[in-house]
DNA sequence: CGTCGGTCGTAC
DNA sequence: GACGTACGACCGACGT
């Protein structure tokens, strides 16, 4: 679609017949018959604005009789009568166009086919591409590679390829096609029995119409005694059916530049037609004629949806959309408590509409009702055969789900196509809209303000409200088409797309509207024993400390460790000042000094009660009594996904005081909560891609992994390994898949270097497959700047080669870590998938609610939990087959607590 | 008064 | 500098 055509001949008489009989009936409060006009107006300006041609054609049937009734006196001697209530539009609509400034186009004696023909003949001829919006069927044989049909009603688009997928044949043979299939709108009969099939095959056999005709002999059954019979008609049929090329007109091509239009006739006939929409154009600017090429995209005009009949229109154009691309408007971001303000729509590129639904600003015109709009729309949104695409389609859906619209068909999402091409960046709309399609969207902030000027989208005015949202709706449709191409490009990354990220949507979806219940009353208390402790420590901080000080400070706690105490630094963050981290606290309060301890324990109890304890009630909310994430599907680099609002994928667990917080995540009566999680995923990952012997030995005989290491560091048996040695191997095996080194292993143990050296050493030395492993990732980042996941998934690394080494060193950590940390989300995901896909087959009193990493939560009804625990352990196992088991420890319990 | 970088700490 | 991926609280400098 980006060619341009300057061009445009309009095939008005037909395509106003057939809007006629596919739009509503729209009047004037008089009862003057509009919808049809309307249809047509509407058409109009869209290809205008849509393709902006230098010259165009609105071509009519001027009445009287041509050609055709010479050679045959019954040519469409069976059209009804033109309605009364067609036919008293027309003069209007001439009128109308007149004012508009466009050719019009009528010779009395030739048909609007022939002048059209000849036009478009003589433009090609001239090295003018042209474009014909027709719904006749007939103008395919004027296809060519200059001349390109389009139907506005059924949204399709005819090049010489089209004509021959849509017809069997090439446009050369569609008068020949036509002969022999007759019309009979035009009363011309064809060969009884033949239809669209058989003149395809015929004439694929025997390459044309004449050849048909002498091979009429040997075409045997019924049909080949219909054709003998029709052999005396048939030539006639194709000089009817052949669109003259060669009509002496009073016009060429060239002749047929628009004038400006005469906006006071304009207004008048609006007025009198009482057509608001229309009218309300003619108080805006007009849009800028045609940029230069290569300029992108041309602002263009958009429908506003504001009347039913609007409404049945576009319901019309959806219906018939191959891919509708959908975006909604509402009060806010939270899709879990914003209203509805709107929803806008694309059926092609630049063909897309607004329809407001609840702008509530003093003066907004009256909008269609929300509940009869959603009603008449559900039966296509939640329709899985119509498919669709949209931007962070989990947003629309999660809106539309709480006004009972079940979106269903979400086939595509710009956002989540541009994650998995690139996960690194940026991937909101305004930002792929520059990226891919050199184009600047209108910007939120242009419509809402920002900051303390910002108003909800229900206070901003319709005419601005309705470019923006349109627009989305379009650019998500255009981003679509770049974006899938580009994936279909690499196929392992249109495979996880397609098979993965996609279907986790609507899953996502389900999760976030779940939530899960949180006991208020159990954080409540823990907050107000956090308070008392609290105060303790500030109290007994400052004594020791000899004068008060703001504990939440990092830059007061340096000055009196650091300045006022005399205490050496122990290390520095990254800009240079002398850190007060855990680490430097711990060293510190170790070597006795008691203000270290104090602030430890204030900074970690400040930790649980300010992030947790005080936070998550206020996060639940009221209308369901619990809390609903965010997962973001677009956002980390490896693949994983992220929460928030709040953030469930940290909620502490690692101490006593912190698994308290879990306790607080709780099952409703009659439920419980099931945690099941990946058994070591990450390593078992790691010995599956390095394929190294001793690891898949070790996994594959199910030992404890952490001892196993131990036992090789050590050359001991697995048994006499002591839990320091464990401990210590664990933390080899988790600084591995991070791309620890020596130094940071050291660092971590608080052990020599060189003795965190001799270890690494000697893992390697047991493991050589892993080391080799980890060699060829980095060969992998450094030669082709990305690194994969089993499945295929990406992450550039573009500072893999950077100058600056630790730049590059970190590029490197971040190489070793991906292709564990994104396999491992490649597949949980594809766990939930398939957990997900049971719920909804089966219907379980069952839920997926959270989902931390390598970890599923459910809520499950007590009559449920043994088959649950069964299919959740199937799912998440058999999510991948690798080289070594995958295992699943599933628990249950009240809470989320004792789940684990 | 809002924004943003810096620092720290929680999870896997 | 030295351990990967996140989110978010708090501080404090800075700008309006």
């Amino acid at each position: 679609m980006s060619r341009r055509y300057p061009v445009l001949l309009v095939d008005a008489s037909g395509y106003l017949f057939r809007a006629y009989h596919a739009l509503p009936r729209l009047t004037t409060a008089q009862g003057e018959p509009t919808g049809a006009l309307v249809g047509m107006l509407n058409m109009l300006r869209r290809l205008i604005q849509e393709h902006q041609p230098e010259y165009i054609g609105v071509v009519f049937d001027a009445g009287g009789r041509g050609f055709r009734h010479e050679l045959y006196p019954d040519y469409k001697a069976n059209r009804p009568p033109v309605p009364e209530e067609l036919r008293a539009q027309v003069s209007p609509l001439l009128a109308i166009i007149q004012a508009m400034g466009l050719p019009l186009l009528q010779v009395p004696g030739v048909e609007a086919d022939d002048v059209i023909g000849t036009l478009a003949t003589q433009a090609a001829e001239q090295g003018l591409a042209t474009l014909i919006a027709t719904s006749d069927k007939d103008l395919a044989q004027l296809v060519s590679d200059r001349i390109v049909l389009v139907d506005t009603l059924s949204n399709t688009w005819l090049d010489p390829a089209g004509v021959q997928v849509k017809f069997g044949v090439p446009p050369e043979r569609i008068v020949d096609y036509l002969a022999l299939t007759g019309d009979t709108s035009d009363n011309i009969p064809g060969v009884s029995g033949c239809g669209p099939k058989t003149a395809a095959k015929w004439l694929a056999e025997y390459q044309d119409l004449e050849g048909v005709m002498r091979h009429a002999g040997s075409i045997k059954g019924k049909i080949g005694e219909s054709l003998r019979a029709a052999l005396d008609w048939l030539p006639l049929n194709r000089a009817l059916v052949t669109i003259k090329r060669d009509v002496p007109l009073a016009w060429a091509p060239r002749d047929l530049r628009p004038r400006p239009p005469d906006g006071e006739s304009l207004r008048a006939w609006y007025e009198r037609l009482e057509l608001k929409r229309l009218l309300a154009t003619l108080d805006r600017p007009t849009p800028a004629p045609a940029a230069a090429e290569g300029a992108g995209i041309t602002p263009t005009g958009y429908d506003l949806i504001l009347t039913e009949a609007e409404l049945t229109d576009w319901l019309n154009r959806l219906h018939q959309a191959p891919l509708i691309a959908l975006d909604t408007e509402t009060t806010g971001p939270n899709s879990l408590q914003a209203e509805l303000v709107g929803l806008s729509f694309a059926v092609a590129p630049g063909q897309a509409a607004y329809l407001p639904l609840a702008h509530t600003y003093p003066g907004a015109p009256r909008q269609l009702d929300r509940g009869m709009v959603l009603a008449r729309l559900s039966p296509l949104l939640e329709d899985p055969n119509h498919p669709k695409v949209g931007h962070h389609l989990k947003y629309d859906m999660n809106i539309l789900a709480r006004y009972g619209v079940d979106l269903q068909g979400a086939a595509h999402d710009s956002m989540v196509a541009s994650y998995v091409l690139d996960s690194t960046g940026r991937h909101d709309l305004d930002s792929l809209a520059k990226r891919y399609l050199n184009h600047k969207t209108i910007r939120f902030e242009e419509v809402a303000g920002k900051g303390a000027e910002q108003v909800r989208f229900d206070q901003v005015p319709i005419e601005r409200a309705g470019p923006y949202a349109a627009e989305d709706a379009d650019m998500a449709l255009r981003l679509h088409q770049v974006l899938s191409a580009r994936l279909q490009a690499i196929p392992q990354l249109e495979t996880l797309y397609r098979t993965i990220e996609i279907p986790l949507v609507p899953v996502l979806s389900r999760m976030e509207r779940a939530g899960v219940l949180i006991d208020c009353h159990l954080l409540a208390e823990q907050s107000a024993e956090l308070a008392q402790r609290l105060d303790g420590l500030v109290a007994e901080a400052h004594r020791t400390a000899g004068r008060p000080f703001n504990l939440g400070s990092t830059k007061q706690i340096a000055e009196i460790l650091f300045g006022e105490m005399g205490l050496k630094p122990v290390s520095k963050t990254p800009k240079g000042q002398p850190s007060t981290s855990e680490e430097v606290l711990e060293q510190l309060a170790l070597a006795g000094h008691e203000l270290a301890r104090i602030i430890l324990e204030h900074r970690t109890l400040a930790k649980l009660k300010s992030t947790y304890t005080d936070k998550l009630p206020h996060m639940v909310d009221p209308q369901t009594g619990r809390v609903h994430t965010s997962y973001h599907q677009a956002v980390t680099a490896t693949g994983r996904l992220s929460s928030s609002g709040p953030n469930l994928q940290n909620i502490p667990i690692r101490t006593e005081e912190g698994r308290r917080i879990r306790r607080a995540f709780i099952a409703p009566p009659g439920y419980r909560l099931i945690a099941a999680d990946y058994s070591q995923i990450e390593l078992r990952i790691m010995a599956h891609l390095s394929g190294d012997e001793r690891l898949l030995a070790a996994f594959a005989a199910g030992h404890d992994i952490h001892r196993a290491t131990a036992a090789e560091l050590w050359g001991i048996a697995p048994e006499t390994v002591t839990p320091e040695q464990r401990r210590l191997a664990k933390t080899i095996n988790f600084g591995l898949i991070y791309g620890m080194s020596a130094f940071g292993l050291a660092r971590q143990l608080g052990i020599d270097r060189g003795l965190a050296q001799a270890y690494v050493e000697r893992y390697f030395e047991r493991y050589p497959g892993v080391r080799s492993f980890m060699e060829s990732i980095r060969e992998q980042a450094r030669a082709r700047g990305y690194v994969e996941t089993l499945f295929g998934r990406r992450l550039y690394l573009p500072e893999i080669n950077a100058r600056n080494a630790n730049q590059r060193a970190a590029a490197e950590r971040a190489a070793i870590n991906a292709p564990m940390q994104g396999t491992a989300a490649d597949i949980i995901k594809q766990a939930m998938i398939a957990v997900d896909a049971w719920i909804e087959r089966e219907r379980p009193p069952v839920r997926l609610i959270m989902q931390v990493h390598d970890e599923l939560v459910l809520e499950v009804a007590e009559e449920a939990i043994a088959e649950t625990q069964a299919q959740v352990r199937l799912a998440m196992e058999s999510a991948a087959t690798l080289a070594v088991p995958l295992i699943v420890e599933i628990g249950m319990g009240a809470n989320w607590d004792a789940a684990h």
